[in-house]
DNA sequence: ATAATAGTGTCTTTCAGACACTATTCC
DNA sequence: GGAATAGTGTCTGAAAGACACTATTAT
């Protein structure tokens, strides 16, 4: 039995508290990351911005933060159970006009292929966005390039030692495109014979049987053996430039 | 000039917003970390229970997240610029009896020796705990048991291929203090030879002439270059169980 | 001299990096 | 057959792990 909502309406004020995902994917050879377009009403904060998708917890539909965090990227894409991780949190005084606000932000991988781009009633718009060129002309809402960044940075730092490019690609892929996907997100070739090696020593693709029809020579397909945890490799990729 | 408050009082209610720091040092050979008792006042919630150091964000007091867990890290432990780092955040209808809440959890290394721990008026009672004994059986308030795991995980993955048990240690600290901590909180031996070329090669020490006084034969000292930022290695520690 | 700790040298094994090679398909 | 892509084999150099050795102090 729920007691009469004691301690509602406290006695000092409380920040706003908001969540933010950053859904990134990989389409046309780059690492692309999707933003919505902010109204462009001036009574709203960065009107016709482009920003993270995201927004304020409901504390009636929400039961947790990732819960959240699922319904704000459900609500741009039709994603199913995409990898989503938590970033880290921003918050502050005045990253917010309207006020103290502090945003969980969690950062998601999502297959591009077959990816339902939900342009709703409130979404303004919805767009795909290469994330370099979105680094290097910064101009987001609020404080989303600065979280950008850094969603930017853990992805390339995690790809160096983790599985998590297998996660923006749709199953079954095939080792070559994984490879592709891993030097897309680096920047940089990776030697092929070493990339099997390693990924087949991980254990965690399981063979697919199927044949890849798109060119020269099939190729064995793989799905996940889980797709919920990326595999951590004992290395980092190539200590090029450890020195 | 600050407008009227304007947004304040918005027409949903929000969550309430927390800020708990998660304390780490190394004293009596254990890796320990630092609670609060609870007041013991029936209004409060989990009276008289351990629990991080931790408490509601002050929008008057506090210009972003980051200064106001060095707010309570103050109010606890007399330390200057401990080793901070934010470790994620945790919110949901039902961690809190009071409500929908959020808090942001960052973690501390701090040096043990030369420490003052505050008693002061607020606190009722201030004292380490071994975080082994508190993973086995825990009795913290909130979810501050699951909070406390994801730190230690946190801290010893980061362990493998960091420098950070550095700054558990007063400077100047010698490479057999050093090597010790890590084996305390790593929970195994690390061979000495290895041990010592990785930290020299890594760059990150700067000799400070100095020799200890409490061994048989006196050791070189050291500070850290940076006492910002920890090292991280090319590689991770010992492949073993990497199978 | 001996014990205890600090610090170094060396051998071996492992593995990443590089690159050449074979295999299978399409044209 | 040739081009293009998938997949394998092999050599080499660098570095980690293991462990024996030397060095410097206190007693």
């Amino acid at each position: 039995m729920v007691s009469k909502a004691p301690g509602r309406m406290p006695p000092f004020p409380l920040p706003f508290t908001t969540v933010d995902v950053v859904i990134f994917t990989v389409l046309d050879d780059a690492l692309q990351v999707l933003l919505v377009q902010r109204p462009d009403t001036p009574k709203e904060p960065h009107p016709g911005k482009w920003a993270l998708p995201g927004g304020f917890v409901d504390i009636d539909r929400d039961a947790d933060l990732i819960a959240c965090a699922r319904r704000k990227l459900r609500e741009k894409t039709a994603v199913e159970s995409p990898y989503l991780e938590q970033l880290g949190s921003w918050g502050s005084r005045s990253r917010d006009p309207r006020g103290w606000s502090a945003t969980h932000v969690y950062f998601a991988l999502v297959a591009a292929d077959h990816l339902v781009i939900e342009k709703g009633a409130n979404a303004a718009d919805v767009a795909w966005f290469k994330v370099d060129e979105m680094l290097k002309r910064p101009r987001l809402a609020f404080d989303h390039a600065q979280i950008l960044q850094a969603a930017a940075e853990r992805l390339r730092s995690k790809v160096e030692y983790t599985s998590l490019p297998a996660f923006l690609l749709s199953e079954p892929f095939t080792l070559p495109q994984l490879q592709r996907t891993y030097e897309i997100v680096l920047g940089r070739p990776v030697d092929k014979s070493g990339f099997r090696t390693r990924m087949l020593a991980a254990d965690f693709l399981v063979e697919d049987g199927y044949a890849d029809g798109s060119s020269k020579r099939p190729a064995m397909g793989y799905r996940l053996r889980d797709r919920q945890e990326p595999v951590t490799f004992p290395r980092t990729f190539s200590p090029r430039g450890a020195e």
